[in-house]
This record gives C-alpha cells, structure tokens and sequence, in this order.
DNA sequence: TTTTTTATACAGTTTTTACTGTACAAACTA
DNA sequence: TAGTTTGTACAGTAAAAACTGTATAAAAAA
C-alpha cells in the first residue's frame, strides 16, 4: 500500500470513530464525521472545500458547522484574503467536553429546578388545604418528599457544572501527558 | 380546582420536563414520559400498567424499559403473588446519573482509544518508511502529534470516569441534603 | 449604483426512527 | 400433560429527522 494511502487510511479509522461517538454530543454521524475531517485538515476550511470533501450539500455544511459551533466544537477563523467564513475544529478537547458539558447540563438542571420549585409550593400550598382529604394529604406529603429528594439531586448537579466550568476539576481529575509518563521513573 | 386535579398538575409539570431532557440519555420524550410517570407511582408496575397509564402499545413499553433498564434508570422488582414482571425507578439519582456516565462514556473511550492506538502504531511504522516522500514524512508526523494529543485527552476522560464510578466525585462535590442549609448556622 | 459572491431559509424528498399489531416462544398453571 | 399467560421478535406503518436544491437576503466587489 502506498504512504498517503496508509496516512488515509490511518486517518479514516479516527474519524470514522468519532462518527459513531458524536451522538454523545447529541450530534448525527455525519456532523462527526465533519468534524473529523476538519480535525485533520492543517488549514481552516469554507463551507464550499467541505462540501467537496464529503460530497454532501451546502445547506448541509451549513447546518451542521452551526450545530458544532454551538457546542463550541469548532469555532470561525480567519486567514487574510479570504471572504468566506472558514471554520476549525477547537483546538482545547478539554475545553471542549466542560463546554458540552456546561451547555447541555446546565440548561437541563435549570428547567428541572424550576419545575420543581413550582410544583413544590403548589404542593406546599395544597398540603395546608383545610378542605383535603386525609388520603389526598398523604400522596401530597410524598410527593413533597420525592421533590425535595430530586431538587437536592439537581442542585448536586449545578455543583458538579459549577466544578467543571470554573476548572476545579482539574484538580481531582488533572490532565497528564505523555511526557509525564515516559521520563525516567 | 379540585385537590387531586392539583396534585396531578405538579407531577405532570415535572413528568413533561424530564420528558424534555431525557435526549441527554439518549432516550426518547416518550421513554422519559413513562420513566416520569413511574417516579410518581409509589409500587412497581408491570407491562400492563404501564400500557394503561401511558396509553400506549405494550410492545413499546417492553422495549424502552429495556432502554431505561440498560441505563439503570429503573430496575426489576418484585412483589409476593404477581407474576408479570415487575418495574420500577432505581432511586438513588446520584447513582443513576454515575451509571450514564460509566455505561455511555466508558465505551466511548474504550472505543476511541483502540483507533487512535491503532493508527498511532501504523504511523510511527509510516514515518520509519524510507522510501517516503519528505512532504509525508511531515503530514505523518504532524497527524502523530495529533493522535497523542487526543490520546491524552481520552486517558484524561477515562480517568474522569473512574473518579465516577468510585465514588471520588462526591469528595470534590459532595451530596447536601436540604437539612444540612436549613439547621441554624 | 449594479453585479457578484456567500450563507441560509424554506419546501420537498429521502432516510431513519418510533410505534403498533400480530405471531410466537418461554414460563407458569392446573 | 394441555391450557394460559406474558414478554418480545418481527413486519408493517406512521412520524420525525436528515438531507438536497432552489430562492433569496446580506455582504462584498466593481
């Protein structure tokens, strides 16, 4: 096999398993498979030199650059003398996962916080009801206690955003490379 | 508004919210809707029950309590006398989010890793190539760069996984309970 | 200004996914 | 044993999502 062949080849393997990971991020295989592509290009890219490199529609590129945008996974660049709007992957994975993580946890935890601080106090409210029944009173009282249960769940998951986006979690989980391995021990 | 009519409006508020962010798991609104439905009923439920509370095929119902049960959002229970089997939400919320960690990461990296080692290996063989063009040798070495970086980062995700699963993560952000705020200080 | 270039909105199509009903195998009952 | 009951495989259908091509608005060039 020739070099390039293999380099491609090598190549291939990578973004081809991002593809099929992407949907962690929320994302569709192709969108992967994009952002693999331009993992390895040395140069940012236009919408126009992805559309040739894999062959799908403009509108297509368009789409899904800007759904990889808001995940921050890749980000506009710019190079003298070109019009276009040229994008590249973001170079910080690290970066990268808390953005993720920060985007899609954060907006969860807060809709289910506010959900359940107004279901709370409805349920507050109704439980000094002089005009409920005993049995109604009961299932009230459970579902207060199954809702204080959840809201400290999320408030434990605001926390754990909290700790991955002002990087402390760097401390408990710190980020080792390969140097730091391979020097004489 | 009658009181059982208010009790069921608060639980719906919060059914139809996690119903809303069950795409994190990767699970569909319908699964969440059902796995919603199943936190508010205070005994297991079989099949059948689901089928006539969600109005809803059985055959879908069997299928994601599958989903959920591969997530260990809910888990097998049983009662004296009834032979259906029997579901219901696992309730430790910490432990389920751990899980979604473990079981949906995990493999990820797992898989990520067995490529970028995989590639790395058919690279560095590439770049002892004689017979390779010096313009190769450079693009090789540059994707090598590349794959060790990410090598990094999905050993550093790996890690972070780990610091999951036993249970380290809750040294760095630990579990409050409201009475911890509530009590005089 | 007009002309050209570029990104995206939108409508239509294709593909994929969710859901249903039937059929059947496994497990339980009698 | 035969007769029920229960869960799920499977095929078909309905619904949703991904993708394309055309049209257009915004921006840049002339």
């Amino acid at each position: 096999m020739e070099g390039y062949e293999k380099l491609e080849k090598a190549r291939e393997r990578i973004i081809e398993t991002i593809a099929q990971n992407i949907h962690l991020y929320g994302l569709v295989p192709s969108a992967g498979r994009q952002y693999g592509m331009m993992f390895f290009q040395n140069e940012p890219l236009t919408l126009d030199d992805m559309t040739e490199k894999l062959g799908m529609s403009k509108t297509s590129m368009s789409t899904s650059v800007r759904a990889l945008s808001d995940l921050k996974l890749v980000e506009r660049a710019w190079k003298k003398g070109v019009r276009k709007d040229l994008y590249k992957v973001s170079d910080d994975w690290y970066q990268s996962f808390i953005d993720l993580f920060s985007i899609k946890w954060r907006r969860s935890v807060t809709l289910h916080l506010v959900a359940i601080k107004k279901s709370l106090a409805e349920l507050e409210q109704l439980s000094t009801d002089p005009t409920a029944s005993e049995e109604l009173l009961e299932e009230v009282q459970i579902d207060i206690e199954k809702l204080k249960y959840i809201k400290n769940y999320y408030e434990w998951l605001e926390r754990l955003v909290d700790v991955f986006e002002d990087q402390k979690i760097f401390d408990l989980v710190p980020i080792m490379n390969d140097s730091d391995n391979n020097s004489k021990d």
